[in-house]
DNA sequence: GACATTTAGTTTAACGTCAAACTATATTTA
DNA sequence: TAAATATAGTTTGACGTTAAACTAAATGTC
């Protein structure tokens, strides 16, 4: 194992941890039955648009058919989003985001601020903040790359 | 929603994607039914040491005991660890690495090589590893920070 | 136009994870 | 030392996720 090896590794290591704990501390902030996956396909809708079929945000997020089938069955009968057949296309769906579902997902955001204050003391985030085009960077290969 | 509270939300965000986007290929690289969180703790005992008692891993990991038992039963049904009683604590267990289980964790790592190479080309991996101290700060602040 | 193939979404069985209830052992306290 | 409390690990029920089988509709091919 290079020294590059090595450290790729730990990069990805890093990444690993850090989403485990922001997640958490995301997650311990969701009402009720609701769950950070619930949140991220709201706030996906709310930041590239809605009326969008389930396929197409199956493939933004990676994930089993199955699992958007579900979690959009939970936001519908939450009344966070709307989902209607396709004008077209008999076999497809639309989603719709809901006024309610606008308003969870920039209060699910807000509700971060506080945490995001409190750990200022310690944290430099103008530094944080500064890494952010290189993992940009690597998100895009990264997302480029799968198959 | 001040500037800086939405980039250290699109820092997250980042790390989310390249999170899982890599965890994919981690996990496609895994044999039959191992999951990347059976890795992960393997890793873990390799690097921080065994000998180790159940709770100690489940705090690492910030998972529930439950989770750890579950996750330790598969490891040692597949001879990866070995599950000892606690010499002095009878409430408690200890978990040895297998020699298969060194081996397993040595050979997952190495499969990634040439994931690793084949990216190469697109991605500057000096770059990404230069990153490396910052978000150790900031893997270190969110672990002390946790409740 | 009929039949085969592809595509969108659902269902099912298995599994990882969690929170909460539970068992067994240690420790504390009275 | 007896009873109360705390701690380590397991079990249980619920849920998110997956892969694979399935249904229904669209497209392609002959």
């Amino acid at each position: 194992m290079s020294e590059t090896e090595r450290k790729v590794f730990q990069f990805f290591n890093e990444i690993g941890i850090i989403n485990q704990l922001a997640t958490d501390v995301f997650q311990s902030n969701m009402p009720d039955g609701l769950h950070v996956s619930h949140f991220s396909v709201l706030n996906h809708l709310v930041r590239l648009g809605d009326g969008v079929t389930p396929l197409k945000i199956t493939n933004a997020f990676q994930v089993s058919k199955g699992t958007m089938t579900n979690t959009l069955s939970v936001l519908s009968k939450r009344g966070l989003i709307h989902i209607a057949p396709h004008e077209t296309d008999g076999r497809s769906k639309v989603v719709y985001l809901t006024d309610e579902g606008r308003a969870f997902q920039k209060q699910a955001i807000e509700s971060l601020f506080p945490e995001i204050q409190r750990i200022n003391e310690k944290m430099d985030w103008a530094r944080v903040i500064e890494t952010i085009p290189e993992l940009e960077r690597v998100r895009k290969i990264l997302d480029e790359d799968r198959g």
